[in-house]
DNA sequence: CATAATCATGAACGGCGTTCAAAAAAAACT
DNA sequence: AGTTTTTTTTGAACGCCGTTCATGATTATG
């Protein structure tokens, strides 16, 4: 006979297992960065076995990915609630989301770098989920160029969309890898302004 | 005694083994890219013992310091023979310099990567002579930026040099990542094109 | 040729992600 | 209650990696 509150029970158990493991390693990734998460680290914090992991995940790409995901979904929601209040231009609201990005990435440096740093082994591809997500982050920027250009069509609009993103993403990761000329970190914001406002010139 | 000619026999003998690594490693890296670059491959690929690499590099990192070093000095070159023939405005230079960098992407892109991709361990920190090879590089569109803005104060400029390039460094990594929306293939020159016109509007 | 100095070699080490036989725990049954 | 079956957890062990270093080979000097 099946003891339906036994295997809710158990499923529980596991969920908690699961959430133990994404809480240590995302501790392990704000401090140490992606390439400082070790398996036996995370495990050791979250207080399981090495082994454990493996149960609740297919492999440590898999764990980033759905660190990388929650990353994601803190993005969106900071974007989201940076809309500049009252009406206000495109410009404006794209002044705000690049500000907005910027501030992101530098107050959670670790895991906004894992987004782009984490690649999966030769022949494996990212779940369509996780692409979703990304897309819409982009999306978000859409409405704004629209008000900027009336007159630009949609698939057009799209595509300036992630070039708009990209050179934003380009000049911060940059300036925050310290690494390649850069921008210095307290120029960065200005710096940031000043393309975007180039790039919403009519 | 000193023997002088065997001396320098002995040193050739050493340059040359470094070079036979320096090409392996190189066409290791074109092949699989910075996260498939192995020391027993390498080795193997230069005909010489595992430990042999140790001898003339104190590790991995400064053998990948030096195949980047490798990497940007093509891209200067590239870089600096695609100026446009005859007289011509500080945007069409700029144009040309944007797309010659995005062939270089998306020719070389495995080289190009591991110029981002590569990190120091914490800690250790690439030697000044590369850093250079770096700031000439971004230094090459200056006179461009100030041709287009010529009241804007040199400091200013450098710093809009960098932010220029790291907006069309950022279009070409998203888009050849083929990860995080990025532009598709086909349309990123198209749309570097647009971007770097919309950066040199007067 | 003998001896000393130098160099090249690849087995061996420690750290990593991952697996899996075995132990522990839980469930089912009598 | 005990016994058996099923499920879950465990960490030793495996293969791969960068790196080291005792050992043997090679070359320079006496």
């Amino acid at each position: 006979m099946i003891m339906v509150n036994e295997m809710l029970r158990r499923e529980t158990k596991r969920a908690e297992l699961r959430e133990r493991i994404i809480t240590a390693a995302e501790a392990e990734l704000i401090e140490k960065g992606l390439s400082g998460l070790k398996a036996r680290d995370i495990t050791s914090r979250a207080g399981c076995a090495l082994g454990a992991l493996y149960n609740v995940f297919d492999d440590l790409d898999m764990l980033v990915l759905e660190l990388n995901s929650r990353t994601l979904a803190d993005l969106g929601t900071t974007l989201s609630s940076s809309a500049p209040v009252g009406s206000s231009s495109g410009r404006q609201v794209l002044q705000a989301l690049a500000a907005a990005y910027t501030d992101f990435a530098r107050d959670h440096q670790h895991r906004w770098m894992a987004l782009f740093e984490h690649r999966l082994p030769e022949g494996k591809y990212k779940p369509e989920e996780y692409r979703m997500e990304q897309i819409i982050l982009i999306d978000a920027i859409v409405p704004s160029l629209q008000e900027l250009w009336p007159e630009i069509s949609k698939e057009t609009l799209a595509m300036r969309a992630r070039t708009t993103f990209a050179a934003v993403h380009g000049v911060v990761l940059l300036s925050l890898q310290q690494q390649f000329v850069g921008i210095p970190l307290k120029d960065l914001k200005s710096e940031v302004g000043a393309l975007v406002e180039l790039l919403s010139r009519q």
